[in-house]
DNA sequence: AGTCAGGTATACAGATCGGTCTAGTTCTGG
DNA sequence: CCAGAACTAGACCGATCTGTATACCTGACT
């Protein structure tokens, strides 16, 4: 398995670190394709010029803000991971962070998800990083459950990446209150049986 | 429960009807804000004074086009629904039908999904399509489910609703191939159980 | 002292956005 | 016969889009 979809490509100034800032926000709240660079520039307190000296172009914004987003929930999952005590409790960890992750960060769903629906070419270089993040998680929930059930650790990883996604989209699309509890519920059901 | 969220309220002429079409597939491959009117008008082979004396403005438009598809997928659905012989018959039959739907119709997600993702104003005259396509499913899941379990219906229901939205996500990002089966198939222990 | 990265301010270019308008054509029903 | 609905062709509007250009300022490190 490779790794590092997509590094860090822009070294980031101090005007480029509130620019991304605001274009996370922007992009999360309205849409990649609703946001313009005027606006994005205008929210950070920076020139035009800046956000073109740094990024090059909106497309490469776009990516930074999907790395940066999708490295942020990589580090806050795995330090919650680190300090899990059994696979099991490993497992239900997941869907806690989620859920604090979400309400914090995410009442609008899964940038990824939300950025896959803007994003049609698969040959975008944000492409990847929406993917990976994606294949990332899959790879996650099996090996997390493989010590709990060996033999069937791919259909268990795959079951409990349906409940997480579904959870998520539950969340943000407000089907039912409580989705991510609701997931991990049925997760530990899955994996007590 | 106030039914009927947005009828029809644009007369399909001949030429309307073309784009519609054109704007949907339009719409779905490339996202709504990507697509400008004349782009919708030239696809459909049709005048852009046509397009606005039918529509009367793009976010028009956008409401038909998930208007029309909530329509034609509750219908779809219904017809076959209405063959099947058992509870467990119709849960599973909607996943049937969802995965049909998908090869056919829906490459990239669901499009309810995808055009929430793009829509973050709730007072969007097109958000109740969206939510109400949702609360929609939630209902029949747990409508079917109840003669099975009438004690657990409400639970069972939203824990079918994450399998099958998890499904339509994994399906759409290509989290793994057979989503829609492996929820079909989880669908069916958590009934048989 | 001098260089240079990082920044501001602002004007501009060319394309595209949603939307309107005038003028003329075709078809159909009473 | 003729009114009206449905449509085409295409110019036009102001706003906004991504991206570029010129000119100037500031602080840090040699």
């Amino acid at each position: 398995m490779s790794s590092t979809e997509t590094p860090r490509r822009v070294p980031l100034t101090p005007a480029a670190r509130r620019a991304l800032v605001a274009a996370g926000r922007l992009f999360y709240e309205r849409g990649i394709h609703a946001v313009g660079v005027d606006l994005i520039a205008a929210e950070a307190g920076v020139t035009k010029k800046t956000l073109y000296d740094r990024f090059g172009s909106k497309e490469q914004i776009v990516v930074e803000y999907l790395a940066d987003r999708d490295e942020r929930w990589r580090a806050c999952l795995a330090a919650r991971l680190d300090v899990c005590e059994s696979p099991l409790d490993s497992v239900l960890t997941v869907f806690d962070v989620s859920r604090e992750w979400m309400d914090a960060n995410s009442p609008r769903g899964c940038s990824m998800v939300n950025a896959h629906a803007e994003i049609d070419d698969p040959s975008h270089p944000a492409y990847g990083i929406i993917t990976g993040q994606k294949q990332w998680m899959l790879t996650l929930f099996t090996d997390l459950v493989r010590p709990l059930a060996p033999d069937s650790a791919d259909s268990l990883g795959r079951s409990l990446m349906l409940l997480h996604e579904g959870a998520l989209v539950a969340f943000g699309l407000r089907i039912f209150l409580g989705a991510l509890e609701h997931a991990r519920e049925q997760a530990a059901a899955l994996l007590t049986r």
